[in-house]
DNA sequence: TGTTATTTCGCAACATTATTGCTTATATGG
DNA sequence: CCATATAAGCAATAATGTTGCGAAATAACA
C-alpha cells in the first residue's frame, strides 16, 4: 500500500467540501453560492472531486432513537491467535452483521479490534453479542462499554490540515 | 429525557430509509424506482420522514487518506473528579476540535470518554494530544489505540430491528 | 516584463429532476 | 356494505443540474 498521491487542491475546494462534509444536503446553486462561485463551474469542481474519489459516498443519517434503536456500545475485542486466516474470518463476518457501524482493526494490548454496534436495548445486545460475535472463531475476550451521551458524532474531517 | 415515541413506517418507508441510508446520493427517480413507486408519493414520503427528524442530516464522505490525513486514533479517557462542571468544559472544549470525529460518554471503569480522532501524522497527534486534550482540566489518563485498518465503517442503522 | 498557453469562469441554452394539484384507487372503521 | 381517510399516479409546472462556448484570469515561459 503505497503512500497516497494527494490531490492539488485550491481554497475554492476546500470550501466546497467543507460546506458539503456539514451538510450533503446542500443544492448545487446554494452551494455555489456559499463558496463564492456560479453554478456551473460549482457543479464541475465537483464531479472532478467526485472522479477523483475524494467524495467517497453520501449518506443519509437516520434518528437512531426515533426508531427504537436505543442502545450503542463500544465493544473491545481481542483475538487469541493473531493468524492471518482467523482475521479474514473475523472481518467478513463482522461486516456482514448490519448492527455493526464501524469495526477497526487496532494497536494496544487490550485489543485488537474495536466494534461500535447499534442496538435496541440490553437483551437485543445480549443477543448480538452471544449468538454472533463470541461465536466467531479466534474471539477470546470481549470488553463492552455502553454509550451514554453522544457528544460529537460526525464524518467531518479537519480539513484546516490540508495543503492547498 | 422521555422514551422517544416511535413513529410508524410501514415496509415502503423502511425501504426508501434503507436506500438512503446507503446512498444518499440516489435522486428522487432512482429512489422511487428502487422502492417501487412513482416519483411524487417516493418525495412526499421523503418530505415526512425529514419532518418528522427520522432522517437527520445528510453527509458527504472524503477520503481522509487522499487528504492527507493518515492517521485515526481511538482515545480512552479518564476524568480524575465526576462533576457536571468538569464534564461540560470537557466535552465544550472537544466539540470545538475538528480533528474530533466521535465522542461518547461511555460506561466502563477504564474510561469516562471515548474519542476518535483524525490527524495527518503522529506529528499531529502528538500535538493534539500535549495542546489540546491533556490541558483540558480533569482529564488524568490517556489511552490511545492507533487504526491500523478500516474493516466498517458506516452511518447506517440496523433497519431489520424496526417494527413496522 | 511581455507574450503565449492553460485554466477557470460565467452566461445562456438545454436537459433533467423535483414538486404540486388533482383524480383515482386502496384501505379503515362504523 | 357504505363512508371516511390515506396514499397512489398522472400531468403540468417549477426548480435545478448540466453542457457548449467565448471571455477573463491565471500561470508559464522566453
Amino acid at each position: 500500500m503505497r503512500k497516497q498521491e494527494l490531490a492539488k487542491l485550491d481554497r475554492t475546494d476546500l470550501r466546497i467540501l467543507e460546506a458539503l462534509q456539514h451538510n450533503g444536503g446542500l443544492t448545487n446553486q446554494q452551494l455555489a453560492e456559499t463558496v463564492g462561485l456560479s453554478p456551473s463551474p460549482c457543479s464541475r469542481r465537483v464531479q472532478k472531486l467526485e472522479a477523483a474519489g475524494i467524495i467517497l459516498k453520501r449518506e443519509t443519517v437516520l434518528d437512531a432513537r426515533k426508531l427504537g434503536l436505543d442502545l450503542t456500545v463500544i465493544i473491545q475485542i481481542s483475538m487469541d491467535r493473531h493468524t492471518p486466516e482467523r482475521f479474514a474470518n473475523f472481518e467478513e463476518k463482522v461486516a456482514s452483521y448490519p448492527e455493526v457501524q464501524q469495526c477497526y482493526l487496532v494497536t494496544g494490548q487490550e485489543a485488537d479490534y474495536l466494534l461500535k454496534v447499534v442496538v435496541p436495548d440490553i437483551d437485543g445486545y445480549q443477543h448480538f453479542l452471544l449468538n454472533k460475535i463470541t461465536r466467531i472463531e479466534g474471539v477470546s475476550g470481549v470488553h463492552s462499554s455502553f454509550v451514554m451521551r453522544r457528544v460529537v458524532d460526525t464524518a467531518a474531517l479537519p480539513l484546516n490540515y490540508v495543503e492547498t
